[in-house]
DNA sequence: AACTTCATCAACCGCTCGCGG
DNA sequence: ACCGCGAGCGGTTGATGAAGT
């Protein structure tokens, strides 16, 4: 058993290091980390081993390469759908590791939300003796009965009044393509920075090949899946449920095997799995949140 | 050239989960 | 049922280099 602190050696891994382990890997295969310092192969805990061999030792990673528009895409995709699941939206993207992609989205989530910062001082700086930003300058998108409220609070995401609880009808939109490349996003301009992007326009960023249902990559792992969703594939409500709500999946396609792996309703975590980065909701204030329970469960089934 | 800002990456930390005793 | 342990995961931090001013 491993004793913290007893001449545990941290930081940077030598190459001397990396050879000890691998030759451990060969003999053991990637098990019995602990043991590696147990039997004093290297002054490491057995965690600090299994994530070097994890992140960079590891045969097929793509290591130094960036991200592909089309990883960019995947990572996207698959966040929205399964939240920070590093590790499991990482077994989608071959070649890449957990913390690789947890690195990419908080890089973009860091620049999104420097930038939107920037945005809302430039604009408080342009407003100054103005009359503030009102709602009747924005464009006017009309209700949408599938995606209303997830534009709704994409366009809250982006107000910083969250004056919109009292005007619901008029939103300001945030086009989620800049959530990827946010240096699209133009913060010098006067005018109404975004317009509005209706849902089913989020996904096609730069032209993107359309993945279908059979094309999208499968997992590098068995994920198995939830027996609630085993009970959905056999649920003779489930067409209605695609009809219902499968819309967004079947339309950004997202894939079958995604949809059928989280459970399928109206409630606010769903809505958010299956539409927008989680870090959007983050900052809401609890009223918000409670707002966005009550228009998704007005539909409730 | 010096300084600042930003992006990227590697690694650590704390927590949870599952398993075996 | 409980406990201890190892493994795994997500969040965070710090180092480093590139780009911008």
């Amino acid at each position: 058993m491993e004793r913290p602190n007893a001449n545990v050696k941290k930081g940077p891994w030598t190459a001397e290091e990396d050879e000890v382990l691998i030759s451990h890997v060969k003999k053991c295969g990637p098990r019995d980390w602990s043991s590696i310092r147990s039997k004093g192969l290297l002054p490491r805990t057995g965690k600090s081993c299994r994530l070097r061999w994890i992140n960079k030792l590891r045969p097929n990673l793509k290591t130094g390469s960036k991200f592909s528009a089309e990883e960019e895409r995947m990572v996207i995709q698959l966040q929205a759908q399964f939240g920070n699941k590093w590790a499991k939206i990482a077994t989608y993207l071959p070649g890449r590791t957990d913390n690789d992609v947890k690195n990419f989205w908080s890089t973009r989530r860091k620049r999104f939300e420097r930038i939107l910062q920037k945005s809302t001082s430039l604009q408080s700086q342009n407003n100054k003796g103005k009359s503030p930003l009102v709602h009747h300058e924005l464009p006017e998108v009309p209700p949408d009965p599938c995606s209303s409220a997830i534009e709704e609070v994409t366009s809250c995401f982006n107000n910083e009044t969250h004056n919109c609880f009292s005007n619901s009808q008029k939103f300001r939109m945030v086009p989620l393509p800049d959530l990827v490349k946010p240096y699209l996003l133009n913060v010098e301009a006067e005018q109404p920075i975004l317009e509005a992007t209706p849902l089913n326009m989020i996904l096609p960023i730069d032209s993107p090949p359309h993945y279908s249902l059979s094309q999208l990559p499968q997992p590098q792992l068995d994920l198995p899946f939830l027996s609630e969703c085993k009970e959905l594939d056999q649920d003779p409500m489930a067409p209605d449920l695609l009809d219902m709500f499968g819309q967004e999946v079947t339309e950004c396609e997202i894939g079958q095997k995604f949809f059928k792996e989280n459970a399928v309703s109206t409630k606010l975590g769903e809505v958010k799995d299956l539409s927008i980065p989680n870090f959007v909701f983050d900052d809401f204030p609890p009223e918000m949140l409670d707002y966005l329970e009550t228009l998704t469960s007005s539909s409730e089934l």
